[in-house]
DNA sequence: ACGATACGGATCGGTCCCGTATCGTTAATC
DNA sequence: GATTAACGATACGGGACCGATCCGTATCGT
């Protein structure tokens, strides 16, 4: 949390101890408003409040306003990436472009979309969107060095233009529906097998 | 205009008539809030007002609200796509990746991000939105296309997913800084050789 | 000159939200 | 049982915005 009075060696707090019940209700109430539709601005404290079944003086409490609220509650979203087995360096690219936009948490394939347009406006939330892809991004990074070492992959190939190339067809479909003709079921495999194989005759 | 009470056959409308320069100044204001950050629900009528020197009535009288007025002022962004030269595809392709988010209009590219979260939730938006992007897709089509009827590109690739393919990389690099790393002048040339060459040994 | 209408500007009531304060209640410790 | 602080609830003043309406003025066609 961002300023909770959290005391590490518990010197004894007299009074009614903070609910832990309220703080997860808080932060799943913003995350649920957040992945039905509400935008990162739309979104109140007092809807919050309200679908947590909180006071608003209990948010007040724990979070100084709206945006280390929303920090705290979008970090819960990282959720686990997906392991590669490691056999098959094309199976293994498949399962992480296809897991792009897939998280463990389904509210989060709703509420990446909107944090798009504010990660290009507030620092704090560009580092949290960096956070939160980089180690995705290490796994696949991974998978093609992997290749390369393996000699399945060029040597002289660019390793992030390579994960852009990966990475970028998955994302704007899953994000931006931007071509209705795709099929996001087969897309992972043909572009990854595009990707490999490239498309120029030879 | 969406509810302008445009009489095709000028039947002469009494009185003072509309002035060109507000409809102008009102759109231009709206197009400028938006490129300097503003979200669009952060948008209101009043600063648009405020900002294209007209009273909230006159933009009342042309528009039912916000939302028609946005409709309107997006559509003034389409701007021109490039035209590939037709000469060697492989450049054609560089031409058109590169003009990827890249509009005649330059607050175009500060606007579009803010439009991807609002796509998924209007269909009006999602709409308007396809209907920009669909005839930029529709050269590279043509260029690939091209390109496997002179024989330079393999016959059995999926078209539509090699536009993913192109599109992607430079989209999420343009529009959400995916990868800091990435050399946002240079990434045209390289995704359009890695797809046309491939990545693995061969 | 006249009616009609749009103009920029100002004001109004209503709604929503913020952040704070204050209720009576509840749950822990002493 | 007394103390203490967090609890849910509610109210507050302040601010932003909406949509409507009204000024007095400007600009048309007649």
């Amino acid at each position: 949390m961002s300023d909770m009075t959290s005391t590490p060696d518990a010197p004894r707090s007299p009074g009614r101890p903070r609910s832990i019940r309220a703080d997860e209700a808080i932060i799943e109430a913003t995350l649920d408003l957040l992945a039905e539709g509400s935008t990162i601005e739309a979104l109140s404290i007092e809807a919050i409040a309200a679908r947590a079944g909180v006071g608003k003086a209990t948010i007040y409490r724990r979070w100084a306003g709206k945006d280390a609220l929303l920090l705290d509650a979008l970090r819960r979203l990282k959720g686990v990436p997906a392991q590669p087995a490691g056999h098959s360096v094309r199976d293994d690219l498949v399962l992480l472009v296809g897991a792009i936009g897939k998280n463990v948490d389904p509210r989060a394939a709703k509420i990446m979309p909107c944090l798009a347009p504010a990660v290009n406006r507030s620092s704090d939330q560009f580092q949290l969107y960096q956070s939160i892809i980089s180690p995705r991004r290490q796994l696949m990074r991974e998978v093609l060095r992997r290749g390369i070492d393996e000699g399945v992959l060029r040597a002289d190939i660019d390793v992030e233009v390579t994960m852009a190339l990966l990475t970028g067809p998955m994302l704007i479909q899953r994000v931006l529906q931007w071509n209705p003709d795709l099929d996001e079921q087969t897309l992972p495999v043909q572009v990854v097998d595009a990707v490999l194989e490239g498309i120029r005759v030879r």
